[in-house]
DNA sequence: GTACGCAGGGAG
DNA sequence: TCCCTGCGTACT
């Protein structure tokens, strides 16, 4: 506790910030938010602790105001130990809290009116309406809205009547207030065995306090869902805040049905696409505890929490977790530091838990609990590669161009079970991870290939757009039928999701397709939309990139046809194999999920693979132990750490010098290695080159001083800028 | 991050 | 001389 006249250190949302002395005006505690001025501008920030007195008094200004919200002393700790550990300056971590505009405004009051004398003045029949919706209620104020809801009325009628003081103001009310639920277990689902156990497990510790991790391992269906409803439950019913984290896809409609019918109405929903009012209320009733329960992707662990008691984290694997631009995080391990600091447990869902929780269970530091029998009795698909070396797939005659051929992509082995499937009157799914018609333009002739001229990276061709796009910078350009170097005819490489979908429909005519990539999923309603219309079966064949892989759950859907399997195991990324595990292993759950049991082809040229062989046989523990142990062996995480430096700037010379001058400066470091600098995997990205380091160390070195000593050695060039990517998982 | 002041260069 | 730009600095 803070008191009149103290100097605290306030911490401002701003990048390059860890504190600057005020003095208050008012009590307030460590965590409290407080408007202060910097450099005149009004700012936000909050009470981290007591002034250092390094600055001279007479420079310390007053805080100009002690707002109601206050963040928790956990929450401070957490912020400067997620600013110590991801290496971003904690002002940088606090903006992640403090970034919703408007938040500290008053809220938004709308007027209530009652009838004023109608003495004089013309009564028609709608103002009659009125008048008589105001005596049916006691005559209550009411908004604008509810008048003509009531009283069936036109806005134009109630307008004129309050210009004509038939209808004067009375008193005001917050308007549009969010609707906070009071959740109750109805008590819908009875657990089986291992569901309860693994309940009775969690719900120990929420009783008892203090932090701990536990794993649900188990596969779609298994009923993950229900057991960390039931932790939610019982840290919800003690007084606590419970997240529960999503990576953003698998925010649909079914898990908000299922959460309603298990807690008796629907959850607050927290994610990207929110409008600002709405961030905004969200906010206000999390900070001030009425919204205790959210639903939400990884920015919603940095909402206000009052009380937080229960993190849960949902394919906890999944990649989309990891924040790339803004500051490098992951929702997952800082869910963890907030729990280890808050003392409370963390539940990671998952049906392809990722190496480092694998390794965190190995060492017993998390808690793993699996779930084996999948609901309903379901069965899990059958799983087979297609050998593609010496396959040849026949050609087919597009609809739009009929006298020209294409080389065709899907193998006679897949065309003839989708043939098999949809006579059947089943569905299938083909999944390509990647966007667009071809990937690569190039000239038969010289060689020239479409590339973007900000970034190092190929044009890929959208039919759809009649245009080449970059799938790095977004830019656009027209596509050319002939090569602008030697004026010959050029020719599309490679096949994406606009080209498979052609090919079905020349190879099965009048069969009905839809795309699904992120192209054409703009919105989360477009997406349920696509849902319903496959429910609903008017869909035949559905081709979608891995935005199709989580989530959804469509019973008629019996064959999944995975275009290149391959694709994921290319480039130096050591989590490739694992990824590319992880992603088939997910695309595989969503075949046959009704009662009929589902079929899995993957086209492979490798199907000796350890993946491929992996998948095919369900070897997924096997193979993920022959998998970390290479990376045991390598030194690499989760045996080791990393942390990478990429260094960007629109003056190559300048870049390169800054780089030089830094790996002059390269200190020792104890139990690490600095490697680099290298041109990183795509050089150019919007004419910004691009160059990185990697650091590697043992697990338990703390390489993040030793990091920040050496880069405060080196000036940093204006028009340079220096990421730091702690634990990165992208390596271009 | 961002406001501000300073130095250097081009146009008038 | 004026103004624009790039760069460095400081913010409590």
């Amino acid at each position: 506790m803070f008191h009149v006249g103290d100097i605290v250190k306030v911490l401002i949302p701003n990048a390059v910030n860890a504190g600057y002395d005020y003095r208050l005006n008012a009590a307030a505690t460590r965590g409290q938010m407080v408007r202060v001025t910097v450099m005149n501008r009004a700012y936000v920030g909050i009470i981290i602790g007591p002034g250092d007195g390094v600055i001279d008094v007479s420079k310390i200004k007053p805080v100009t105001e002690v707002l109601k919200y206050s963040l928790s002393n956990a929450d401070v700790d957490w912020i400067l130990k997620m600013a110590e550990w991801t290496m971003m300056a904690p002002g940088a971590v606090l903006r992640l809290i403090l970034n919703v505009p408007d938040a500290f405004l008053p809220p938004r009051q709308e007027i209530m009116y009652t009838m004023g004398p109608i003495d004089g003045v013309r009564m028609t029949d709608a103002r009659m309406a009125v008048a008589d919706a105001f005596a049916a209620n006691d005559n209550d104020s009411m908004t604008v809205s509810d008048i003509q809801h009531i009283a069936r009325v036109s806005g134009a009628v109630v307008r004129t009547m309050i210009k004509n003081n038939l209808l004067v103001p009375a008193a005001s009310r917050v308007a549009n207030p969010l609707n906070i639920s009071i959740y109750c277990d109805m008590g819908t689902v009875t657990l089986n065995a291992d569901q309860s156990a693994a309940a009775a497990e969690i719900g120990r510790h929420i009783d008892a306090g203090g932090f701990s991790v536990h794993v649900l391992d188990g596969v779609t269906g298994s009923g993950k869902t229900q057991v960390y409803f039931d932790a939610a439950w019982r840290a919800y019913a003690a007084g606590h805040g419970v997240l529960l984290m999503m990576p953003e896809i698998a925010l649909t409609a079914q898990f908000m049905d299922r959460f309603r019918d298990r807690f008796g109405a629907p959850p607050v929903v927290w994610h990207s696409n929110l409008t600002a009012a709405r961030r905004r209320d969200i906010w206000r009733a999390v900070a001030s505890g009425d919204v205790r329960i959210v639903v939400g992707t990884r920015s919603a662990l940095f909402l206000p929490w009052q009380n937080l008691g229960l993190v849960v984290i949902d394919e906890e694997h999944d990649g989309s977790y990891k924040q790339e631009d803004m500051g490098n995080y992951h929702a997952r391990d800082m869910a963890i530091l907030r729990a280890k600091i808050g003392g409370f447990p963390v539940v990671l869902a998952s049906a392809t838990p990722s190496a480092e929780t694998l390794e965190n269970v190995a060492c017993g530091r998390f808690h793993c609990m699996k779930l084996t029998s999948r609901f309903g009795g379901a069965q899990m698909p059958t799983i087979e590669t297609i050998d593609m070396r010496g396959i040849k797939c026949q050609d087919y005659t597009p609809s739009d161009a009929p006298d020209t051929l294409r080389a065709g992509t899907l193998s006679p082995v897949l065309c003839d079970a989708m043939r098999d499937t949809l006579a059947a009157g089943h569905q299938v799914m083909l999944f390509i991870n990647r966007r667009g018609f071809a990937p690569l333009v190039q000239c038969r002739h010289c060689g020239w290939v479409a590339s973007c001229p900000d970034c190092t990276v190929s044009m890929t061709y959208h039919k759809r757009m009649g245009r080449l796009m970059c799938h790095m910078c977004g830019r656009t350009a027209p596509m050319t039928d002939v090569c602008p170097e030697c004026g010959l005819g050029v020719t599309m490489r490679g096949a994406g999701l606009e080209k498979i979908q052609e090919e079905v429909a020349a190879k099965f005519p009048g069969v009905r397709t839809e795309c699904v990539s992120s192209d054409t999923m703009l919105s989360r309603a477009a997406l349920e939309r696509l849902v319903a219309r496959m429910e609903s079966g008017a869909i035949d064949v559905v081709i979608g990139t891995q935005i199709l892989a989580k989530g959804h759950h469509f019973p008629n859907l019996t064959l999944v046809g995975v275009v290149d399997a391959d694709m994921g195991l290319f480039g130096t990324d050591f989590r490739a194999a694992e990824h590319t595990f992880q992603q088939l292993f997910q695309v595989a759950g969503r075949a046959g999920r009704g009662d009929t049991p589902g079929r899995v082809l993957m086209q492979t040229y490798q199907p000796t693979h350890p993946v491929m062989t992996a998948i095919c046989a369900g070897a997924r523990d096997e193979f993920m132990t022959t998998d970390m142990n290479a990376r045991r062996t390598a030194g690499m995480p989760p045996y080791g750490q990393l942390i990478a430096i990429i260094v960007e700037g629109q003056r190559e010379s300048v870049v390169q010098k800054f780089c030089s001058d830094l790996a002059a400066a390269a200190p020792n470091l104890n139990g690490g290695k600095i490697m680099g600098p290298i041109m990183a995997g795509v050089y150019q990205i919007r004419h910004w080159y691009r160059m990185r380091f990697l650091i590697s160390g043992a697990r338990t070195a703390n390489l993040q001083p030793a990091v920040k000593h050496w880069l405060a050695k080196v000036r940093v060039p204006a028009n340079v800028r220096v990421k730091i990517d702690v634990n990165p998982q992208n390596f271009m």
